[in-house]
Parts: structure tokens; sequence; C-alpha cells
DNA sequence: CGTGCGGATGTGAACGACCACATCCCGCAC
DNA sequence: GTGCGGGATGTGGTCGTTCACATCCGCACG
């Protein structure tokens, strides 16, 4: 039997391409980076050979080349919670439309050692843009303390001045979440607050200090969750039996869950015993019962303006993207005053 | 003032790192790649340069030069769903310890379309490997239209003889679900499906009439939905007029959750009126009002084990992650026979 | 005292693409 | 008919790394 061609085990080449169009390796460059300067005939027979080869640019040679990646980074805290998820989701949908890729590193714990890790792991990917959605102080801090840093987009909850920045005003969401509670008449409104150093948490928790002390409302002191609704309901179990407060606002819908299953199984009813108030809107926030009233935040947006950002070079305009508070059937004017 | 130091914009090269250790760039090679032939004195001198000079080895020329990437894909379906979220965090993680890149891609439309123009895309990064969460058998079709693709990892619910494929038995999760409900006395129990295409969707609802066929009950005729808690709760609200049934196994969460609301809605109590199952075990579903018995996957037993065949070049082991039936309180014996 | 051997290190040639420049060709004006 | 200009195409060098091989050195052995 006659020797079988050895197979090609090497993907097609330019040159291969060029050779099998009858023209040189360059013509070909001309034509994946579609130049003007190109008969029409020879971008045709061109086309032609790279689609009989099944032909792809290597992707690599172009980055060694180029000194350019085209794919950017995100550094993420525990994606699994729907916010973060959501956001990632419409960074990536976003950046496919402008040809880029992305590569997702997130941080379990938030030590120092994780993070530069992390972001280590996304730098060394020659990643051209870095977007943070990892909202803890300390990330922040662990990036300031890096040199050679690609450019930056971050999250952020204040104003601190830093232009590149994405300013979510979580404070006017809290603010709005309180108000809401206190023209139904309540008095006593207690606060779950996300863990420390969490950056939206402080920011939400603020709001609800300052939207309190503008109405002479007595404050109590806020309790430092870590955003589980497990933690909402032991929580809540411990804070109804003192029945100090006729509202809760929690820093997210799922420590409001956990509270409402608190209540529930005390046999308080909501919102008529107690009024609850979560943070995010996650899908199922409308069909919990009762319906839980919340703050709505748009993760797609927010995932869209990052890259836009990145893609531009522009800075954000402060407070753009605004919480909305969404009114369910969870919070009502308190029975007994 | 006399002419500065034109800066330096290239990156340290493998080459610098040699001149400034005095060494040749072959040996720098070498102490990246940790080469046993080396002086400890020499691999020192040469790490000393590196960290002086902040050196990072080039991955697109490593990639050019070795044809690896060290990056695998993965392709999923509407990622902010709980599972294939929780899913990826896994794979990443677990990527990470073997020293491997992740890239995402998902898709939002399932038509041949946009599912091969997202595994184009993955490809375009020289994807070594290729891990599949998007269930639906669309997405399988076209996989296999496609050729050079990447070795791929796919999840299945059911036996298909395909040895790359990790299986998970939804079936028996299924069967589970409903023996539970029967063994409590539920004669009529109702199956809200997941979507068309949807291979987990299909595998829970032949386990649910499986289930019921070996029980000799009736077969009431499943609804197709579309996984969303709104679904659910519209579906909830139609059937629960007609109070056909005694308890609801849905094919996912959310619409149990959903289900829930109609049912409180029509002041209905869960369970003694009507028992309701998902599937999942979102965080939030212990914590629901009544919580919610459901079927736990572990997704992130999942994810690890996608890479670990991958890397292993392993076949799966058939059925080897077992979904579990969580049960909690609302499902109970049916008040009225 | 030369030979051989093995461990440590250096050298040339890729990998596949892009850039700058050189070359070719053809039509048109002088 | 020669020169010239500009549009189309080809050639060398380079990006940073790895691979295969060459070289060097010192020491033990015959």
């Amino acid at each position: 039997m006659a020797a079988t061609e050895p197979q090609r085990v090497r993907a097609p080449n330019m040159r291969d391409v060029a050779q099998l169009a009858g023209v040189s390796y360059q013509t070909v460059s001309r034509v994946v980076n579609n130049s003007p300067a190109l008969r029409d005939e020879t971008r045709e027979r061109v086309l032609a050979a790279m689609e009989q080869l099944h032909y792809r640019p290597n992707r690599a040679a172009r980055a060694l080349k180029t000194s350019r990646s085209r794919m950017i980074g995100v550094l993420a805290s525990v994606r699994a919670t729907y916010g973060p998820a959501l956001t990632i989701q419409a960074i990536e949908s976003a950046a496919m439309a402008e040809g880029l890729y992305v590569s997702t590193a997130h941080i379990t714990e938030v030590d120092t050692e994780t993070i530069s890790a992390a972001i280590d792991r996304l730098i060394d990917q020659d990643v051209e843009g870095l977007i943070v959605i990892a909202p803890q102080q300390r990330v922040f801090d662990t990036l300031a303390a890096m040199s050679d840093l690609p450019p930056t987009v971050t999250l952020r909850s204040g104003l601190d001045g830093d232009p590149r920045a994405l300013w979510v005003d979580q404070m006017a969401g809290a603010r709005a979440a309180v108000a809401h509670l206190a023209e139904q008449g309540h008095e006593y409104i207690r606060h779950l607050a996300g863990p420390q150093d969490w950056i939206e948490a402080d920011a939400r928790m603020q709001g609800y200090l300052l939207e309190l002390s503008d109405r002479d409302l007595p404050t109590l002191p806020p309790i430092r969750g870590d955003w589980t609704s497990d933690f909402g309901y032991y929580a809540g179990r411990e804070l109804m039996v003192v029945r100090d407060c006729t509202a809760f606002f929690c820093s997210n819908d799922e420590m409001a869950f956990g509270v409402m299953h608190a209540a529930h199984e005390l046999g308080l009813d909501v919102p008529g015993d107690i009024s609850v108030v979560g943070f995010d809107d996650v899908p199922s926030a409308r069909h919990y019962w009762p319906p839980l009233t919340t703050v709505r935040q748009d993760f797609d947006e927010l995932g869209r303006r990052c890259v836009r950002m990145l893609v531009d070079g522009t800075d954000a305009s402060p407070g753009d993207v605004e919480p909305q508070l969404v009114v369910r059937a969870s919070t009502a004017a308190p029975r007994r005053r």
C-alpha cells in the first residue's frame, strides 16, 4: 500500500494560505486586517483559500507582534451572588461587541495575599484593562499598592474623587428605602448591614443613618451581617423576641428573606407586625411571600458602562446609575405605634 | 537640563534579565521553567534580576512557541442563574490550581448562529479544552456539527454513551422528589417542567413520568415553563383554580417560588392544601416561607470534576454526582384525599 | 597525562504574524 | 519613447520565548 500523506497536525499558516492563493503571506495579512489596498479579485482568491484551509489567525503570534492581547480582566468576589454574576455577564457581552475577550478571577478570601494573587493571574494574561467589581475596601487598598496595573475601572459606592470609578449611589438607594418606611409611619427601624469592609455595605449603612437623623428618628445600632439568608434568619429570630422595632431594612435581599422566615416562624405577620425591605431585587424577590419591597439595581447597565469606560477611556458621570426603590407587599404602616 | 533617559515603555525581556544577571537568555528560560540543571547560585542570581526588573514571562510568546495557550473555555447559557454561576466559579478555581486560565462565553439565544459564534469566540482564543454547561439539545447538535474542536467535556443528564460527558442523574433526583410526595400520600402530582430543548428539563420530566407510572399513579400532563418565578406564579394561579392536584413538582426552585406565591395569594396553605417541591436548592430556598423541599445539586463538585476530566483526559464515572432530596416544610401529607 | 563523561551554560533557528520599506506594474504627461 | 507617480504586492526584520544542539569545564579513570 502506498505511503499515506503525513497528516498535518500543524494548523494552517498565513504562508499556507498564501501559497494556495498564489500570493505572498503579506497579502494574506492585508486581507485579514482588511486593508483597502487590495484588488477585489485578489481578496476573493485569498478568502477562498482561507475558507478551504479553515484558516484561523494565530492569536498568540498576533499578540506577540502587536503587544495587544485584546483581553480584559474582571476581578470579582464570590460570583454566585446575583449582582456580580449579572454584571459579569453584561461585561462579557459588551466586550464581545467590542471584539474583546474576558477573563475573570474571583476571590473567595479577602486577604491581601489572595487578592494580589488574583490580580497577578489576570496581569499574567496581559489583560489590557481591568474591571473590578469586588467592592471591598481591602481590594482597593491592595490595588492601590500594586504598580504596573493596566487601565482600571472600579465600581464605587461613594464619591472619593477617583474619576475612573463608576459610581453607583448606594446611599441614595438606602435613603429611599428608609424614607419609604418612615413615611409609612415607622419610627423604630432596624438595619441589617453587610459585612465590614464592603464598601456598598458601608454606603447603605450611611444612607440609613443619614436618613434617620434627617428625620429625627431614633437610631438603633446596625447589625453587621454576612449577606447570607442564614444570617438574616438567626439575627431576625433574636431581634424579634425583643420587638424593639417595627421595620427592618436589610442590606441585601438574601438577608431580608431570612428575616421574613424568622418572622413567619415566630407567628409575626409581614407586613402587619413587621415591615421588611431588601436591596438588589433578585428575581425571586417579587415572588417571595409576601413579595419583597426592595431597591433595584441595574447590573446590566452597570456592566455595559464598565466596558464602555474602559474602551473609550472616558470617565464616569457620577451617580449615573441610580438604584430604584420597588415597593411591594412586605412593607405597610405599622399596626401599633 | 540634561536629556533624561528615554523611558522604557517596553516590558523587560528575558534578554534584559539575562544581561543583568550576567547569563544567557537561555539560562533565564531554564529558571522560568525550573529546569533541574542549574547551579543554585545561578538560579538565585537570575531570580534576583527578575525581581529587580519586575520581569513577567510574555504569555503570547510562550504560547506562540509552544502552541499551548493554557486556557480553557467555558460555554454557558444565561449565567445569572444559580447553578451555572456556581459551576463556573468552581471551574475557575480548579483551573487556577492547574495553572490554567478560563475564558467564558455565554449564549443568550439558542439559535445555531449564536451558539457557533460563541464557540468560535472561544476557539479563536486557542482554548486547549472546552467545558460545555449549556445543557440544551441544540447546543450539542451544533457542537456535533463543528469540526476542529478542542477536547471537550459536557454535562449530560442522561446516558447516551458519550464517555466525555459528565453525567448527573437528574432523573434519579426527580424520581426521589416524586417518590417523596407519593409516600406522603399524594395521588395527584403536577409537574412544571423546564423549557423544551433543555436536556435537564427533559430528564426531570422523564423521572416524574417514570416514577408515577411505577407507582400506578395518574399522570397529569406536564406544563412547559421557562425556569422563571414569574412563570411559576402565573401557571400556579391558573392551575390552582382548578385544584386538580395536591402537589407540585417544579423543575427548578424559581418556578416553585412562583407557585407558592400564587398559593399564598389565593389563600391556600402550603403545605396544608398544596405541597411544593423544587430543584437545585438555591441559597434562599431554605428561608422561603415555608422553607422549600427541593433537590440539591453539588455544582461545586461538578465544576471540579469537569476540570479534572479535561486535565487528566479521564472519562466520567457515570452517575457519580448524585442529586439529593432535601426535605423541608413545603411538603406534607395532603389534607384531604 | 590524555581521554571521556556528565553537568552547567550558551547559540541558532524556529513559532506566526505585523511593520516598514522595497519593488513591480501600468497609465499618463512631456 | 522616456520618466514619473501611485496603487498593488513582495521581502526582511522583529516581537519574546522554547527547542535542539553545541560548547565548555572540571574531574575521575586508565
